[in-house]
This record gives structure tokens, sequence and C-alpha cells, in this order.
DNA sequence: TCAACATCTCAAGAATGATTGAAATGAAGA
DNA sequence: TCTTCATTTCAATCATTCTTGAGATGTTGA
């Protein structure tokens, strides 16, 4: 997913805050299943006010996603907008330079196909 | 390069501000000769007060580095801190997701090695 | 040593972001 | 319908960040 400049600066200033770094490493391990608000809030330990105010935060940044289920409001992780804000940083903050996306592309390839890591 | 947490934090709130997210672009494109810091300053539009304000923000993120020639600081692009946060995305906070390293993979393929691009 | 230049530091004020607790909304089941 | 539960909204407060302009620091060449 290709996102423009404002919204990588969203992104990163909703990325720069510990509690909210925190709730999209839950809602990544969560998986497309996701949380309810009330159980992200819990995970990292915030208030249900401070919990609201920080999902939604990274719900305007284009990091997560939510959805009502039942009475539970479901938050799951957007991983379009996470691989959106990695390609932003190396393609257009970076320049595509090779120093930066050299090493990123060893790091991702480590990731997805670990048995191409070592060619 | 590795960075923890607390780094990242940092270069997330240090890209976070458009002046500073323009610094790094240009000084992405100065290359390792680098560029003064007023050089910088006009290039972004900030005041000499101003640009020593986010330049020191950004070298505190690890993302710029500075060397004193002649009566000027020249700053440079971190590229070790750059890619270093790239590979932090994709990671530590993104725990190897493949959604999100696939797409990162390809475009950093893209980036550093064209005639691969589409296989 | 002195003047000119490049940059940084400092203090004050404006703007933005985070935390808290109370109250409002919206959905589900008795 | 009424109560309960999950979440959001609101207002107040505090902390952080940004901008500005004045002054300080350090470097160079006359």
């Amino acid at each position: 997913m290709k996102i423009d400049e404002a919204q990588a600066l969203d992104a990163f200033g909703a990325l720069s805050q510990p509690t909210r770094l925190q709730m999209v490493r839950v809602l990544v391990v969560a998986g497309p299943d996701g949380l309810a608000a009330g159980a992200v809030g819990e995970a990292v330990g915030a208030s249900s006010s401070s919990a609201s105010f920080h999902l939604s935060n990274l719900e305007r940044a284009g990091l997560v996603q939510s959805r009502r289920e039942a009475r539970c409001i479901i938050y799951t992780a957007n991983f379009g907008g996470l691989s959106g804000l990695v390609e932003f940083l190396m393609r257009d903050c970076c320049q595509g330079h090779p120093d930066v996306c050299a090493p990123a592309a060893l790091t991702a390839a480590a990731c997805c196909a670990p048995e191409r890591g070592q060619p």
C-alpha cells in the first residue's frame, strides 16, 4: 500500500509513543482476529480512556483498523499501512539509497523467506 | 545497524516533523559529502536557530551525523541509523510478519537491484 | 588582536500531545 | 424496557515540543 507524506508523518508520530508502539506489537501478534479495545488496553497497561485515545490515534494514522463485533470494538493491525510505512521510509524518505535498502532487503528476506536468506 | 526500542522511539519522533523529514531527504540526496548546517536550513526554509534545533534532534535520534570542517558544521545522513530503523520496523515492531516484510522485500529489491525487480 | 562568519544556546511564549475521571453512547440480555 | 457491559467523548490539567529573537561560542583571515 502506497502512502503519502502526510500519512507517513502521522504514522511516525503514532509510533513515537511507547504505549502505541506496544499496542501495534500486540495487534501484530494477535493477527487478523485482532483484539477488543479493552484487551489491548489491558495488555499495555492503559486505562480504558487512554487506550481509546491511543487506538484512535493509531487508526487515524492508518496503522490499525477497527470493526464492531457484538458489544466489542475489535482492533486489528493494518498490515497494508505498516508495509506502506516501511516502503515510504525506503523509497520516499531515503530515495532508495542502497545503503539503506540493501540491509533492509536482507532483513526482509530473512523474515519472510528464511530458506533464501544466504544465497 | 541494530537499534533498540528507545532509539526507535526517538527516530520515529524525529521523522514525525515535516521540517526534519525534509532535512533527512536533503541529506540523503547530498550523500557522504553532506551539507553545512546553514545550507540544510536554507534548503528546508528554516531559520538558523530552528535548523540547529532540528538537526540536533535528528542527531540525537541517530539519523544524521555531524563533523566540523573549517568554520562549518557538516551534517550527513546516517545510513546505518536509517536502515536500522527500517529493520526495527520489520523485525521488532512487526515481528517479521510476512504481510509487512514481503511487500517491503519487493520494494527493497527494486531499489537496490532493479534488474531483479520483476523476475 | 580584531572583525566577520557559522553555528549553537538560552529564555519566553504558543501550540500540540498525554493523562485523568466523569459522563455519554451504543449493544445485549433479563 | 431496564440494567449491564464495552467503549468513546469531554473538559481540565500537566508535560512536551516548536518557534522566535537575542546573545554566546568558536573559527578564520586581515
